[in-house]
DNA sequence: ATGAAAGCGCTAACAC
DNA sequence: GTGTTAGCGCTTTCAT
């Protein structure tokens, strides 16, 4: 063990209070005890136990981030952003992994885990609506994501339908008529992000009056690169012509994109994507992939923050706060505009591919 | 507040110190004193308080893993690879970024969070071999990577210049004589990834009877996309030939391939390209990519084995030991084997395109 | 097989 | 301004 508060208030010839003083930067001591106080710190090389704090105190300085898996680049640069928010208030992180399963996530609200944090950071995506009681845990918590709408708890979200809306519109806008969606969600709950998306999806056809054709709404079991692509193979293989793909989330378009050079249909100029989220990696396929850019940052610095003003707080209790982050679109090369004037003369599309 | 061992052992009708016995599965309980506790736990929710606990024992359940930041894939796959096998054993991960900085891995090293964990899986970057030094710390370290050798620490990392040579080797065995290296270091230490791929690259080249080329060989700041893009642009700038990439990260290898592309080379017909890490993204590039594949599940697992063997041991201390997780390559499109025999009668090469 | 009690290192109420 | 002191909830001897 290192040293304690006693060593060093023995050795600055003080009492442990006001080293503990020196240490919370209480303002009334005198410099000189200041300074005595200080040194011995230093030459001790004196560490605060952060159990014995947290025992004492009931705060840790750890907060809890869970979310379905690492491996998912979106999670990952989410992760990412909350640790930075977090060390920039002095708090450290510990990352659980639910695989999206819902024991896994039921056992993150209710484990023994939670009792040592000070709060958590919250992303289910296998509870819904109807398990919003769950949330209801004597320590803080802030939702992330689209599963759960009106709960007890602090909720950052994206503007899910107005963004997509915006996407859809980015079609349209370079001459796109037939535009397919990929990522509709099997089991509809109604407040998932899929739903959201995909009510933009139809605002943005029906404002250019475009008519909705279900044939072009295809369902992935999983928002990765398999779902997109594999849907996209189904697509086509169904022969539905398109001429564009709006992909629920960045995984699934990179997907898309990889099915669609498989099945050697052009990007952009047979078929445009657009993805969603904008990870890292959309810059950098090929063709490199447009997508719908919320500030990453931005959400973890207001997830972070609603949670530290939470385990600040005395009572009464502020009631549950709704944290939208703003959006924008990211036009790239999967969207490029070549010959737009003409996407809807030459009526290009899959179909016609195979 | 939840309920405490007193609450339970209130309830129960006995002593804490049962209590605990049965928490800890502490054999010499009577069935029926078992079983009542056990009810009264449940009955209760009790949840033991892992601050408490870890003041007492000196162990929390929590380990730290450091790397330079979540948002590259590499670490993002290995975090979730860690964490999956903590929890097996039922620990939890804390995960710190240093963003490859050296002041922040200093300070992962020495600061206060340290003394809360059990122990630390740290994967340095910027330290190099001249501060083992610093690894010598009062708690059990596990050292992942190539940049210290011979520490005071475990260390987990891999066959790095016999799996270079192996990658060299199945460019070489498609029939490429020009291998171009994507990502040599700047500042030249010795012992890092970089230096240890090279060599395996120069013995592939060697042991085929191929000439080293220093106009092969390219160096980046950073091992990203945009490094690895940024390399082979000024590659074909400098009007270099070359019918092969031996990119020394998937990152690299993957700016590779869109560089590639922008050139309007192509892969693997022109140049073949293989990575390194075989990250998850490499599957579904455009083309995809072929890599050198290390079991990362098996490295994270070694990883966290040997580090709760250290915080189980007694003194004395067993020495530093060393693992090294086998390797495989894993070969895909950017390598297919498009007219093999040909490679050498046209003399294919990016020269030739410009 | 179970209980009593000390104390891990810290914070904060209270004394001086 | 600074010191004393009582626990926070748990583990762990030591008794019984």
């Amino acid at each position: 063990m290192g040293p304690t508060l006693h060593d060093v208030a023995r050795l600055a010839g003080v009492s442990i209070k006001t080293v503990s003083n020196v240490i919370h930067d209480y303002p009334y001591v005198k410099d000189a005890t200041r300074t005595r106080v200080q040194n011995a710190i230093d030459t001790l090389g004196y560490q605060p136990n952060l159990s014995a704090r947290g025992l004492r105190s009931g705060r840790t300085g750890v907060i809890g981030l869970a979310v379905p898996a690492l491996r998912e680049n979106y999670f990952a640069e989410l992760a990412d952003a909350v640790i930075r928010a977090a060390e920039s208030r002095g708090l450290s992180v510990l990352v659980e992994q639910t695989s999206g399963d819902r024991d896994a996530e039921l056992r993150v609200l209710s484990g023994s885990r939670p009792r040592f944090l000070d709060g958590l950071l919250f992303s289910p995506v296998a509870l819904g609506q109807d398990d919003a009681k769950f949330l209801e845990v004597p320590y803080p918590i802030v939702l992330l994501g689209e599963r759960i709408f009106g709960g007890p708890t602090d909720h950052v979200t994206m503007h899910n339908t107005s963004a997509a809306r915006a996407a859809v519109e980015h079609l349209i806008g370079i001459g796109r008529r037939r535009v397919a969606v990929v990522g509709a969600s099997v089991t509809d709950t109604g407040t998932n992000s899929s739903t959201l998306r995909l009510r933009g999806y139809r605002q943005a056809l029906e404002a250019a009056g475009i008519g909705f054709d279900p044939d072009l709404v295809r369902e992935c079991a999983h928002w990765n690169r398999d779902g997109g692509a594999e849907a996209t193979h189904r697509l086509i293989r169904d022969g539905v012509s398109f001429d564009a793909v709006f992909a629920l989330n960045d995984s699934l378009g990179l997907g898309v994109l990889r099915a669609l050079r498989e099945e050697e249909i052009r990007v952009p100029e047979d078929v445009a994507v657009i993805g969603f989220d904008n990870i890292d990696e959309a810059r950098f396929s090929v063709p490199s992939m447009s997508s719908v850019a919320t500030k990453r940052e931005e959400l973890a610095e207001a997830a972070v923050a609603l949670l530290t003003e939470r385990f600040q707080e005395k009572e009464p209790r502020l009631p549950p706060r709704l944290v939208q982050p703003d959006f924008t679109i990211v036009a790239r090369e999967s969207t490029g505009t070549y010959s737009p004037t003409h996407a809807d003369a030459t009526p290009a599309g899959a179909s016609q591919e195979r």
